[in-house]
DNA sequence: CAGCAAGAAATGTTTACTTCA
DNA sequence: CTTGAAGTAAACATTTCTTGC
């Protein structure tokens, strides 16, 4: 028994808005091929495991969207992208703005102009004293020299001095603004995460911890999601386990109750482990052969007697026909 | 003012990829 | 041409620390 729980598959909603994820769920008989890799392997295999499986899935809304495609503007393929995403074409927002790179004299973090908020960010963030979200005009240390990529950006926050962590809080607009990004995509590639910096007036590695800090509440999110679920499809577990007890018990009840068919020698009867159906032993062929066919078999053993199919056959009734083909000897 | 939650930032680890001997 | 070590970059996991309530 497997459960399955898929996240991520965009759906469109029908009143135009943003796509919602699908949390897809199912509750059946797994195939062993869901390998299970590590990190998102876990949510991966799920979805493919609810792809294929006929149970019926639960959409939740989580207002996220974590698979739309976002074409590359080179052509090529980023590693991110073989991770899911396509993170190759910068936002729309930022085009034109490509071709500046995060560097000593590159996008600075904290714009000598109120009025200049990046080009075409449509947010007003002068308002807002830039990253600092109105700190006094303060221009902090960090900021001064624009951070830098990755190689670089976590020795840049910190060899400007002892003070080392200030601590900020984005605006609104500059939360919204990264929300969006997000939505559209989760990673960043470096010419998006300067361009998105740029805009929002913000370090280059301002952005991209934001996005980590983003990715891992996401992540949060769905664990709890997925523990949630997992707790219920246990307390269904648990009342099919007590209701299988109960007809097992009654079970016990009817073999007292039929002797006949109860008390036929262990022989006589064999499941055929290629066609899984119930065959007569060729030695006792003066048993009744039982099909079990899959379409023919009954959902349960208690319905097995209950079922008005003429099972077990009363004395002087037809037999059934024998099974078309089995590989039974 | 202490406690707490949220979140920004730092740090360490893992993984994939490239380069080069 | 193949292979393994070294280097690098990016993402993730965890932790620290700041801030606001």
């Amino acid at each position: 028994m497997e459960l399955g729980l898929s996240l991520g598959e965009a759906v469109a909603v029908p009143d135009g808005g943003r796509p919602e994820l699908v949390l897809g769920l199912g509750v059946g008989v797994g195939r062993g091929e869901d390998e299970v890799r590590r990190r998102e392997d876990a949510v991966v295999g799920a979805r493919r495991w609810a792809a294929a499986s006929p149970e019926p899935s639960v959409r939740l809304s989580l207002v996220s969207s974590l698979a739309l495609h976002w074409p590359s503007d080179t052509g090529g393929v980023e590693p991110a992208a073989a991770r899911g995403f396509d993170v190759n074409r910068a936002p729309s927002v930022a085009a034109g703005m490509e071709d500046d790179e995060d560097g000593p004299g590159a996008a600075p973090a904290l714009s000598s102009s109120p009025n200049d908020s990046g080009g075409s960010f449509p947010l007003d963030l002068s308002g807002h004293g830039g990253i600092r979200g109105g700190a006094g005009g303060e221009a902090p240390a960090a900021a001064a020299h624009g951070g830098g990529e990755r190689s670089s950006s976590r020795a840049s926050d910190d060899d400007e001095g002892a003070s080392a962590r200030k601590k900020l809080r984005l605006s609104k607009e500059q939360s919204a603004f990264l929300e969006e990004s997000f939505k559209e995509h989760s990673t960043l590639n470096p010419k998006q995460k300067v361009a998105l910096a740029k805009q929002l007036n913000l370090r280059p590695r301002q952005v991209e911890v934001w996005f980590q800090n983003r990715r891992a509440r996401t992540k949060l999110k769905q664990t709890e999601v997925d523990c949630e679920y997992l707790k219920r499809c246990c307390e269904t577990l648990t009342e099919e386990n007590r209701r299988l007890h109960k007809e097992l018990a009654e079970l016990r009840a009817l073999k007292t109750a039929r002797p006949f068919y109860m008390h036929l020698p262990a022989t006589t009867l064999s499941m055929c482990p290629s066609c899984e159906r119930v065959a007569s032993n060729p030695a006792t062929t003066s048993a009744p052969a039982v099909a079990a066919s899959p379409e023919r078999r009954p959902s349960s053993f208690a319905a097995l007697f209950s079922a008005p199919r003429g099972f077990p056959l009363a004395a002087g009734q037809p037999r059934p026909p024998p099974p078309p083909e089995s590989n039974c000897l």
